[in-house]
DNA sequence: CTGAAAGCGCTTACAG
DNA sequence: CTGAAAGCGCTTACAG
């Protein structure tokens, strides 16, 4: 007895299933018009409990893997590459494709959005991971109305209404950062933190003063320094500090990248890592790992943001409706080399 | 007389252009492998002059931008993202879509090959840029026989006639180092390499033999240790070299990741750096500039690599046929504070 | 390795 | 409206 091979949905079996021919399958398919509406019904009922596929759509979903587009402004940035590597670790799993997008380069041509949302549901692409506030809310909202998932990270603003955004628990890793300082018996602890009007940066520095005054520790105005997520910022931040009276004995760094400045503006100075000042950072990227001394840092769950973000974008292409606009996840305190007690 | 109607271009027309018959233009098309090189190339012209699309690819590339895929292993390295932001940077002055294949992500469904390949051709792709050792030759083929542009960037194995390859001018920058080394007044020099069978390293290895014979050094068997392009790699090969009577005064690291790994063991047994031991590494990443003390390298242009990748993938579907099959751009020594003249 | 012939799946033209 | 027949474009199986 030959084993009945599984048959290939063919317009042929349609037809068969239907009680039709083939060509009036055909015209079914094709919308036209000289068919009754009852041989329409009966075949239009097959089609979709067989679940059909004409050999074009065969290929293509064979071929057509759907496809995510991530914008990220560049890729000098651990935080981005580790997000991007979540991101791609779900894409592979769930086999999806990405698109790479990188929004900072020079001479990029300025995205106009309606066109790029509109190019992207041609495609066929199935949404959108922002990792960078290159899109402001006008571009976000021309996929919205597209029905084009999108889902920001850690957006410099608060993103409309429509928009998804996954980050950290900052206000916590600001508040766990002050009170590791606290705890080794820093009273002196500066924040030498982000741009002012960067909402992950108000809460981390809310979180600092949180902690601080828990403490019972004053805190002192011209202990908080703001400025750009850069290396620059955290050398001529520290500058600033040592001229204080008294100076602190520690500092939180508003991310890794401004840490480091400290670091290296320390060490040209000759100041010691931890033993004259200690040093927190924010983002647990690699470049922590590999300073040295090796950097403290609130680490964020990067790669599992990366992975949250795709998630979500499937998620919502399941017609789901997220729980919540706003998903942050748990940061945590890894202690390294570059905190001590005070002398 | 009937004005002719401008006849669809069907595969039939391809087949009567070229001079050969409609099956053996399918088997060209779908990548079989029983089609003579000389056919196979006479019907891939006609194609790309002709412009034949398959009834898929006429419905797709109505919105699409061309697009290319990147096969990276990793993105955990300074290298591959450097030259991933080449091919960007070009990508983005060209109008060109990239997708991003991590190859070496875990749970990767093995890729089959020809299935990836077809899909390529299918969804309309114009080329590939392998910046990973991932492809063997077999599935680079099956690239090369659809007549899709694949470029290898720094193979770790000499790859097939066919496929363009881009690297840097290994050779010279091994010389370089070493005569810099040698330069210094060093005269014990180690190179502690890459994997015995990789090209890239072989030819760095020699360029340090040549170096060394030009100035009348002769060459110590045990200053030569091979292995994989890993920080251990680095630690465990100072602690081999620390060994031998006399020691080297300068070691030469097959790549930055390597010397990066050498200097993190350095300082675990406080050896200065470069005041016992100069330390020379390969590429010129950013860690190499970031490492303290900073590392003298041969730097690769690596940003430079990946836009000649893009570029050399363009000119070749525009039928331009490439002048080498290997393009070697130039690298440079940066020299940094790791080298210094022996005590 | 090549291509005539057969085949596949769908579509078109048209007789009823 | 319907479907047998012819046709289209591509692919497969196989003889040479």
């Amino acid at each position: 007895m030959t084993v009945q091979q599984q048959a290939r949905l063919t317009l042929a079996a349609i037809a068969r299933e239907a009680g039709v021919s083939a060509p009036t399958v055909s015209k079914v398919i094709n919308g036209r018009h000289d068919v009754s509406v009852e041989t329409r019904a009966k075949v239009l009922a097959v089609l979709a409990r067989t679940g059909y596929k004409s050999p074009l759509q065969q290929r293509r979903t064979l071929a057509d893997k759907p496809a995510v587009e991530v914008a990220v402004d560049s890729l000098d940035s651990a935080y981005n590459i580790a997000v991007l590597n979540g991101v791609m670790e779900c894409a592979v799993e769930s086999d999806i494709e990405v698109l790479l997008n990188l929004t900072g380069i020079q001479g990029a041509s300025p995205v106009n959005p309606e066109q790029r949302a509109q190019r992207i549901v041609d495609e066929g692409r199935c949404g959108m991971i922002v990792v960078t506030s290159a899109f402001g809310d006008a571009p976000l909202d021309a996929f919205h109305r597209r029905g084009i998932p999108v889902v920001v990270i850690d957006p410099l603003n608060p993103p409309s209404e429509e928009v998804v955004s996954i980050g950290s628990t900052d206000w916590a890793g600001g508040k766990d950062a002050t009170t590791h300082l606290l705890g080794l018996g820093h009273r002196r602890i500066a924040y030498l933190g982000g741009p002012d009007n960067v909402e992950c940066n108000q809460a981390r520095l809310h979180g600092y003063l949180a902690a601080l005054r828990s403490h019972g520790v004053s805190v002192e105005d011209n202990y908080i320094i703001s400025g750009p997520f850069q290396t620059d910022h955290g050398a001529r931040g520290l500058d600033a500090l040592l001229q204080l009276d008294p100076p602190p004995t520690a500092i939180f760094a508003g991310n890794d990248t401004v840490a480091l400045g400290v670091l290296a503006e320390a060490r040209r100075r000759n100041i010691r890592i931890p033993e004259d000042l200690s040093v927190v950072g924010f983002d647990g990227t690699s470049k922590a790992e590999e300073s040295v001394p090796s950097l403290t840092s609130v680490a964020q769950p990067l790669q599992e943001i990366g992975r949250a973000a795709l998630r979500t974008v499937l998620r919502q292409l399941r017609g789901e409706v997220p729980d919540s606009r706003r998903v942050e996840l748990a940061t945590h305190l890894v202690v390294r080399e570059s905190t001590a007690a005070p002398r």
